[in-house]
DNA sequence: CATGAATGAGATTTCATTCAT
DNA sequence: AATGAATGAAATCTCATTCAT
């Protein structure tokens, strides 16, 4: 959007800026001023080029859209577990990727409705990654026997707040930090063996 | 505290309010006029009662102290799915009755780091009991196969997650609002499920 | 003015009070809310003898008129020496009995013209007494050779100067707090040593 | 500290406010609003360049050290009388430029323990210059015969004290405001003849 | 009379936003 | 475009004073 190269690095600096202002202290303390002494700039500046907190905040997502998160989803297989393992393991990757913008989303929602909107469809896009899995289980001799939205909502709050806890909130205490892998595995295997479970009646 | 039986219907007043008002629309959002009002009191007549919103919201806690929540998963059975129905009952009850608090200590959380130690306090709570299971069922020669404590940390955020969206956030879109029963079985089926997961291998 | 015993009682205790916290953290810093605790009273129960603060300063100065004060430096002899000594002691002892209410006026004094000028009537009883110090000392053939009135207003700065910094004030550092007969002598070799000098060149 | 010409300008306008306003009222009675109207500025605009008035305070106070204080009481000369008009002639003049400073510094100190502090410190440095005169009269063979530090004390106080009537609180009723001569002249003589004072028997 | 709770007026303080340069 | 100073609107907080009991 800006019209010079100068524009452009500096419009770029106050991204930079804010994705790490808000991954550090949260999307709720930052103020304009620590965004813009982040960038090397000043609080007047950052009004060139956004209107105020949000609309940066949407600037941010018009990079990371609901289809990279959805698109991250997809990477499909035929083992389900291969494909449950490579849908955490995007949503993992992703969320890290984008901490920033998912602190931003998610603490913005509390306040602002179009942003609880916004918040709303990124789950919905796990929602229907989660629905999409059972239908296949189903379809292949599996019982579930759990309502489907309900899991799956379940299942995306898991996801969302584990990957929350650990990389925005510092952890939880006495549990030694997961690594990447030990994460990845552990959600997978919640969501997978609810799915895949088989009462020992039947075993 | 209050001296007369008028100061303690006040003093009581104003939790009741702060209660309604953190439920309603956020800890963060809620400024002290508007707990106040809901009060039916004047903004000065709350620093007759409480220093700041923290202090207040430090007076609701003191009534949901974490022997609460904790005592709450005791509720235990010799079946170990019906011990986990029963701790995630609880857990769901006891989100629901105090929302502000737990609402209260998140957003809380986000910004004060007494009140994130407070929050991680929560959750090791659960997480203690989450563990508890882990080991009986390993006892009982079940292999979980899975890091306890990141499993523990997983279903503790799975729970407290779900309560957060169904209870305050408003639900997730295109998702029937499950009714207790509902979320109480998904929920523990995720839990007992994992843990009690046999693969088909050695079924 | 207490129609009851009881509240004869009342307002002998919230003198007292008053007299005691003016005295312990000076006037300004005394809150309606600390006289009334001190008095073991309410605060509501201050106003049904007092209109507010400087009423009750006022009330404190009935019983300390500026006619005590002026008396006191009346405790003449015919030895000049022993008279200004008199008059130094009436000021100490006064200005140690009435402590409160010489905090109360000189506090007020920065801030109510009234109590300034009331502040200045106390000032002008010292000041008279001086001056007739300095007249008799010249009908007596001294010369003092100094302005009367600069001379009377800075020994009764003197004076009232002295007594704050070691009564109200703390003292100064590295000064050992005088007893009062080493006070009283000081002060009165300054006010007398002036009066009577006699240059070398004369002796 | 500010960046730019008019950042320096509107510190210094608040100062220069700062000092006339508290000069003028007191700093008791010196709001924060007063001070920014005094310089044309905004309130909101005071807290760009200080936290509160203490600090602002404080600011003032970097410009008046008490080296400042101390430094001028060094103009010595060999006449003794010389050199204590010389010294009650710095302080007479320092108190008068530092007016403000003086005021704040005196009224801080009724209120907060590290002003007092300072207002001490003040003090202590006309202390020592009048300890140091003491010492060279009585090397010179003059008998003071009264406590040292009492003595000191008493001056000092005399001298503070005087300055403050007439200069910050109006002067004393039916005395003529002294010329700077005069007062400088009383307060000489007054220091000096207490010091230099031979009883009548001796001489 | 006494109580202590309630009030409201004012002061302080914070910051997003605007403005002059 | 950039700067950093200035603003004003809101929020917090304090306390003298009033009021209901």
């Amino acid at each position: 959007m800006p019209a010079t190269p100068k524009g452009r690095r500096t419009e770029a600096a106050f991204l930079d800026a804010a994705r790490q202002v808000f991954a550090e202290k949260g999307y709720f303390n930052a103020k304009i001023s620590d965004i813009a002494q982040a960038a090397g700039k000043s609080p007047g500046s950052f009004y060139n080029y956004y209107e105020n907190k949000e609309e940066l905040l949407e600037a941010l997502l018009e990079q990371f859209s609901i289809e990279v998160l959805e698109a991250s989803f997809k990477s499909q297989s035929d083992d389900p577990l291969e494909s449950i393992r490579g849908a955490v393991r995007a949503y993992w990757t992703t969320y890290r990727k984008y901490l920033a913008e998912m602190v931003g989303v998610f603490q913005m929602s509390m306040t602002d409705a179009a942003f609880a909107e916004r918040w709303r469809e990124n789950r919905a896009a796990g929602i229907r990654t989660v629905l999409a899995g059972i239908k296949n289980a189903e379809k292949a001799g599996h019982h579930v026997e759990l309502d489907p939205g309900t899991l799956a909502s379940a299942i995306v709050s898991m996801l969302e707040s584990f990957c929350w806890v650990w990389m925005a909130a510092g952890g939880d205490a006495n549990v030694n930090a997961p690594d990447d892998e030990t994460a990845i595995e552990t959600l997978s295997a919640l969501w997978y063996r609810t799915i895949y479970f088989v009462p020992p009646s039947l075993a």
